[in-house]
DNA sequence: AAGAAAAATTAGGCGAGCCTAATATTATAG
DNA sequence: CTATAATATTAGGCTCGCCTAATTTTTCTT
């Protein structure tokens, strides 16, 4: 069994590399995960003898598939414990990320088949993010930013990159929430604001920022 | 906040007392833990500073008031899992212990607040322990020991003593279930066996050790 | 290609929570 | 009341996961 540390650098990893491809940087880790460089280091030498990693002296690392399965089984059970505070009991979307934190380190695999099953196999977590099975496998669903669109075309908002309770209090306040289609009816130029329309013809400006958090499929 | 081993020690100290009355001896301590003695002193002076416990120098120790509400807080946390394990996930009353144990550790009063609600505050977990309140008030339910019961007497089997998972198998294997209206028909003289008379009319002998380890009410 | 900046590693330390071995204290038996 | 047994404490060590400071390696700038 992992320790809770190394759960944390195992799933730090996993995001790193989806994010920015094959090699991760110690910088790049200690820098999500808090904490120096050193400390880095120490942690990556001892995770790369059990083979977790592999690992490259000062040319980074990334995750062995022992790792990988390894940091999508913890993805797993965050993404899971989220849709059972949020469904079951009826925590908001931007309450739930901390206390899943903790819950993912749980360490009993059976538990984890009996939520799932509770919960009856939920694809995505309260964010939108798609939930692995049992075996690892990511019920795939190409989504794109929806600062990659261009005016005119619209699709439906299935997921976030910003899981800040800040980002998503924002989203609830112009009234954006998960399934909802949206258009883009206008990008302006000068300082790259958008100009959606949401389902009730509803018509909201967000920055580029929020442009750039937000996932768009179909 | 206070670590999981200073909780784990905060509970053994709460159940030693329950069973044992005022104080508490550094061995019996370690003998719970499965640790060493050295390490209850050490743990013990650390525990003492934060004043969670009275510790007295080769006389034993007790629980502060601070300590006992932060005990209860804990049994409270890993009884109410206990709840959700078995009546919402479908586990047996004798798989739930080890992954309560680590539940209990979860730091969120809001967690356990709608965990609490969500469960629609059940007042005992799937052993018969009663379960305290937000408040830390256990509601009383003076229960006896089944061998403390004279032939002719009866009453309703609300709880065990033993949490095992061999004890409770046996228990399930003889048909016995929380709830159920025991009568004593006889105890044997020469080797102090049991026999009881289930609700269907069924009888079946126990051993003292399994007569001592039920708890009866009513 | 050299010097500066950035990134990574090494060396030495620290607190938590455990250990063993040695010592001290308290309780018990004769 | 003393000898022994049981209990408890002290002293010193260990691993984990982090730290700071010093040093080395790599990368960037010019």
């Amino acid at each position: 069994m992992h320790s809770s540390a190394e759960e944390n650098y195992l799933k730090a990893i996993y995001k790193l590399q989806e994010a920015n491809g094959e090699m991760v940087a110690t910088s790049a880790l200690a820098q999500v995960l808090g904490i120096h460089m050193a400390s880095v280091t120490d942690m990556l030498k001892k995770m790369s003898t059990k083979k977790l990693v592999a690992y490259q002296k000062s040319k980074g690392f990334k995750l062995t598939e022992k790792g990988r399965l390894a940091a999508i089984g913890i993805i797993r059970k965050h993404r899971l414990w989220e849709v059972f505070l949020v469904d079951k009991l009826g925590f908001r979307w931007d309450e739930v990320h901390e206390i899943a934190e903790q819950l993912e380190h749980i360490h009993s695999q059976d538990l984890i088949d009996k939520l799932d099953a509770y919960l009856d196999f939920p694809k995505t977590d309260p964010h939108g993010d798609p939930i692995p099975d049992a075996k690892g496998i990511f019920a795939i669903s190409k989504s794109v930013l929806l600062a990659s669109l261009t005016p005119g075309s619209q699709g439906k908002f299935t997921g976030v990159t910003d899981h800040s309770s800040a980002f998503l209090n924002y989203l609830d306040k112009i009234g954006l929430s998960l399934g909802d289609t949206i258009k883009v009816k206008e990008v302006e130029e000068f300082d790259k604001n958008y100009t959606l329309l949401l389902k009730g013809k509803k018509s909201v400006v967000v920055s580029f920022k929020v442009a750039n958090s937000l996932l768009i499929s179909e």
